[in-house]
DNA sequence: GTTTTTTTTGAACAAATGTTCAGTTAACGT
DNA sequence: ACGTTAACTGAACATTTGTTCAAAAAAAAC
C-alpha cells in the first residue's frame, strides 16, 4: 500500500497534533511514542515524518500555539475601565480560558523541559507577556489607588498560581460550578490586593 | 569483577534514592534509565535490584517519604493559638519546607501520573491530610469570627496553589528574600480571607 | 583460616525507541 | 488518458530500554 483513500495533507496534520495533545497529557511527553500517535491517526510512524522533522517539534508547535492563542484572545476582549472591574474580568478570563484546555495548560506546564532552550526561550517570553497583562492592571489599580499592593509582580505570579490551582481539581460534575468557581476566586483576589 | 570494596547495603540505598531524585527533577521520570542512575551511583543497572523490584519503587518510595516527612515535620511545631497567627504560621512553614526542597516538590507534582493507582491513592490520602490542615485552621478562623470565608475547602486549594507557585520562581540571589517572600504572602492570604 | 553471607558484576534477553527512505498508490493538473 | 505531485507504507537501522541471573569477590561470622 501506499498513499491511502482520502488522505488530505491539511486535514492530517492538525489531526496529528490534536492526538499527541491528548497521548501528552495522559502520559507524558517522554512516554508516548511516534508509533503510538501514528497508530491512532490512523498512519505508520514513518508518515508523521512528512509533517514534523521530529517528535521535539510535535510538542514545541503544541506549546507556542497555546500560548499564543491565549495571548491573541484575551485582546480580542472588551475590556472594562474600572481597576477592579477589569481584575474581575481577567479572573474570569482566565478560569474560563483554562479550564476549557485542561490537557493544553497541563503540558504547557509539565513538559517545558522538553523543548530546546531555543523554543523554551520563546515559551518564556510569550508567558511574561501574559504576566504582565496581570501585573499591569494591578499596578494602574495601585496607581488610581484602587488597589493596594506593594510586589505587584510578586502578587501577579501568586494570583496566577491560585487560578491554574483550579485546573487540578475542577472536575465538570462536582459540587461546584464554574460561574460560581469564578466568583470565589474574584472575591478572594479582590479582597488581597484592597 | 563482584562485590566491590566498601560496598554497603545501608550506605548505598539512600545514595540510589538521593540520585534518582536528582535525575528524575532534571529530566522526568520517563526520560531517566535505570542505566543513569546506576552509574551515576557508581553501579552496574543489575544491582539496583537488590534495593528496589523495579523502577517504579523508586519513584513511589520517593514521593511518599516526601508526604509523610512533611505532615511528621507540621506536627513537631509549636503552633500559635490564635487563627491569624496561625495561619501566618502555616504559610510561612509551608514556604520554608518546600523551598527547601525544591526538587521533591517538583517530582511530587510531576510524576504522580507514573504511579500505580494503587501508590496514587496513598499520595492522594497523604495530601489530603495536609489540605484538611489548612481547611481546619480556615473553619475554626471563621468559627472564632476571625476570618470570613464562605468555601473554606476551596480556599484552601486555592492559598496551597498560591504558595506552590513560589517554587517555580523563587531564585536564591534574586531580589527577594525568603523572609521578604513570607511576608509578602501573609499579608496576601491574611487579607483574602478576613 | 574456613565457611557463610552480602554485594556487585557483566552478559544476556526480548521489546521498544526515533528516524530514514525506496517504493507504491491516490489525487490533481492538463 | 497521461504525467506529475502528494501522501503514505513497510521494512530496515542502530540504540536504548527494564529486567534477570549465574558467577565472583568482599565482608562478616565462626
Amino acid at each position: 500500500m501506499a498513499r491511502t483513500l482520502g488522505s488530505y495533507a491539511k486535514l492530517t496534520k492538525p489531526k496529528i497534533s490534536d492526538i499527541a495533545l491528548h497521548l501528552f497529557a495522559e502520559r507524558g511527553y517522554a512516554a508516548v511514542s511516534m508509533r503510538q500517535i501514528a497508530s491512532k491517526v490512523g498512519l505508520q510512524a514513518g508518515a508523521l515524518y512528512n509533517y514534523f522533522p521530529d517528535k521535539q517539534t510535535i510538542l514545541s508547535e503544541l506549546l507556542i500555539n497555546h500560548m499564543e492563542n491565549l495571548l491573541q484572545t484575551w485582546h480580542r476582549q472588551k475590556l472594562p475601565k474600572k481597576s477592579d472591574k477589569l481584575l474581575e474580568f481577567f479572573v474570569a478570563f482566565h478560569i474560563e480560558y483554562h479550564l476549557n484546555r485542561p490537557e493544553e495548560v497541563f503540558i504547557a506546564y509539565m513538559e517545558l523541559r522538553n523543548l530546546t532552550p531555543e523554543n523554551f526561550k520563546k515559551i518564556e517570553k510569550l508567558r511574561n507577556k501574559y504576566e504582565l497583562i496581570l501585573t499591569k492592571i494591578l499596578s494602574d489599580g495601585v496607581n488610581k489607588n484602587f488597589f493596594s499592593c506593594e510586589e505587584t509582580k510578586i502578587a501577579s505570579l501568586a494570583i496566577i498560581g491560585m487560578l491554574k490551582e483550579v485546573n487540578t481539581w475542577y472536575k465538570k460534575d462536582g459540587r461546584i460550578s464554574v460561574p460560581e468557581i469564578k466568583n470565589i476566586y474574584q472575591q478572594i483576589i479582590l479582597k488581597a490586593v484592597t
